[in-house]
RNA sequence: UGACCCAUGGUGUAACGGUAGCACUGCAGAUUUUGGUUCUGCCUGUCUAGGUUCGAAUCCUGGUGGGUCAGCCA
């Protein structure tokens, strides 16, 4: 190899993030043979393109450093927890293409464990059961700025304690009526170690465990030993955890035993998307209220929608990596989401040409009733997806907006008198505009030139105009849903007075009936990724029948005609 | 008036005491049978005030600005 080709080596290495950083010295110093991460969900509503960030995170930590990584649902609140959930999680994960270490995990699995470690921590008096009400801990518990009180119950005997708390599990008190609550500091200055509750009482059936527990343990007394158990060497978490690392760290320390996997917290910065919202809450609202037609609309940022909407894992994976990982807040233009799916479909996606607005041509020296086959690249970018064959006659369909009677310099399509190629086909020239009573263009009426065959040109003319096109005779008609970004506002949830709601955008979905597609169209199964030559990404939906196709506009291309004024 | 965290072009993200780089966006141009792709060039940045140092985006201190925390949610 020369100097110059490790130099170019170097150059391409990606600079590591601040978690890759600590991996990779915890590896070095052999602090971890193998590192071992986690994707922790509580299964109550979808993942969304911020999960995926993480999970892209987690996993990636994983296969880059031959680790192992979990997957392990966050299940101690049988109240808001849900199967139909916890599916659509693992299909989601699956999808992305990660395969996660062993079985699924569940921290509902590790209720027993939990419980004898929260027995230690009684008899070690670091935990006590709590008589208070609900309201009556949160008014003591202080604010950020005056310190809280302690309980009155707080110091009653260990073997009280374990009697109480075994009655608690027993179900011989009502919801609400005891909890178990860490022995800690009511006047730390982190609000977490106020002697946070570790258990609660909710007499509900669980989605795993069913009625065999009517105590439940808090995140804070789940998450950091779900770790231990699982020998995780970095937690990896949002932000809005770091004031939890303290206590994170506290039950750790109490359980521990040497010589096993002590796992890290580190915490990053969630992502945010302009134009849309992330809160579990907020996309919630806009199912339930009928914003959206599900969790798995094309216009949600949730991984469902976004894979409806054509988006492949790879290109969520290509934004993952552009959007990197640090502890700043942010906001990602979602013009960078939509760069990374041009950037993988431009590799990959079968070319096609589709007329969304069609206009009537007829060619007037082409033989009537003659027919012929011209071949078409599948692929420019990709060679081995070869070519197809396009039927061609003398009635075709071209793009209304590829047609204007009165056109600047600039503009460099179809107008009367002027001559455009017809992609893989032939020249045309306009020579007739015909319209209705009411001054509407109904047709064109045009004459090709049979040397141009295949768009080449005959006698080297430039041609600067190249349309689509389709044989009217061998048009498949399909439905075209053409999405738009879901709000106006570029944070919609940034507004103190306005809900988030006011900035719906109305046309963030427009549906054009009676598109023009060549056949090639019709072997097409929903989930199938296309370009439309000249306008965008497009995949085929599920709501397809056998006489309907119905196709969704992934993102359109780019276009600098309509930024200049062409 | 507390604790913890953060601060680099319009947006993201590097530089680990030694020339502020990369990507996206924007602008200009070349190529082009997609006004796509590709290629070239350009614009724009270290929150602030001190200190340490031969040298500070980087280390220290004070400000300023932003985020998180008062669920028996995660």
């Amino acid at each position: 190899m020369t100097e110059k080709e490790t130099n170019e080596i170097r150059e391409e290495k990606k600079s590591l993030n601040f978690i890759e950083q600590i991996v990779e010295e915890d590896l070095k110093s052999g602090k971890h043979k193998e590192i071992i991460t986690r994707f922790p969900p509580e299964p109550n509503g979808y993942l969304h393109i911020g999960h995926a960030k993480s999970i892209i995170l987690n996993f990636g930590l994983g296969e880059k450093y031959n680790g192992k990584t979990n997957l392990r649902f966050d299940d101690t609140n049988p109240v808001k927890e849900d199967v139909e959930y916890a599916d659509s999680i693992l299909e989601d994960v699956k999808w992305l293409g990660y395969k996660w270490h062993g079985e699924v995990r569940y921290a509902s699995d590790y209720f027993e464990q939990l419980y004898e470690w929260a027995i230690k921590l009684i008899k070690d008096g670091y935990a006590y059961v709590d008589d208070q009400s609900g309201e009556e801990i949160s008014a003591t518990r202080g604010t950020p700025l005056q310190p809280g009180k302690e309980s009155p119950f707080r110091n009653r005997s260990v073997e009280e304690n374990l009697d109480l708390f075994e009655r608690m599990r027993k179900g011989e008190f009502k919801d609400g009526e005891k909890v178990l609550r860490a022995k800690i500091d009511m006047s730390s200055p982190n609000m977490h170690m106020r002697d946070p509750v570790m258990y609660r009482i909710k007499h509900a059936e669980h989605h795993r465990t069913g009625n065999k527990w009517c105590i439940y343990p808090m995140y804070d007394f789940t998450h950091g030993q779900s770790d231990y158990i699982e020998g995780i060497t970095h937690s990896i978490c949002t932000l809005e955890f770091e004031n939890h690392r303290p206590l994170y760290d506290w039950f750790l320390d109490r359980i521990y035993e040497e010589g096993k996997t002590r796992p890290r917290q580190i915490e990053f910065a969630r992502l945010n998307l302009s134009y849309t919202v992330m809160s579990k809450r907020k996309l919630l609202k806009l199912v339930e209220n009928g914003y959206v037609s599900g969790w798995d609309d094309p216009r949600m940022p949730t991984i469902s929608g976004l894979r409806r909407r054509g988006y492949t894992p790879e290109s969520l994976k290509i934004f993952a990596e552009k959007v990197g990982v640090a502890k700043r807040e942010n906001i990602i233009d979602v013009g960078l989401l939509e760069y990374s799916v041009r950037e993988h479909l431009n590799k990959t996606a079968q070319r096609l040409m589709t007329v969304l607005d069609p206009l009537k041509v007829t060619i007037t020296n082409y033989p009537e009733d003659k027919e012929e086959m011209l071949p078409a690249v599948n692929n420019p970018e990709d060679e081995s997806a070869g070519t197809r064959e396009v039927p061609f006659s003398g009635t075709l369909y071209i793009e209304r907006e590829d047609f204007r009677e009165e056109a600047n310099r600039k503009f460099f399509r179809l107008k009367p008198g002027g001559e455009v190629r017809l992609r893989y086909a032939y020249f045309i020239k306009c020579n007739e505009v015909i319209k209705d009573e009411n001054g509407n263009i109904t047709e064109l009426l045009c004459t090709y030139d049979p040397l141009s065959k295949g768009g080449k040109s005959p006698d080297g003319r430039k041609v600067k105009g190249t349309l689509h096109w389709v044989s009217a005779k061998h048009a498949v008609d399909v439905d075209v849903r053409l999405y738009d970004r879901l709000f106006s506002d570029e944070t919609p949830d940034g507004h103190k007075d306005k809900d988030f709601t006011e900035f719906i955008n109305p046309e963030s979905l427009s549906v054009l009936k009676n598109c023009k597609s060549e056949p090639f169209i019709k072997n097409a199964v929903p989930g199938d990724r296309f370009q439309f030559e000249r306008k965008g990404y497009f995949c085929v939906d599920k709501d397809s029948s056998k006489d309907k196709i119905i196709i969704n506009r992934t993102v359109a291309l780019r276009d600098s005609r309509s930024k200049k004024n062409g």
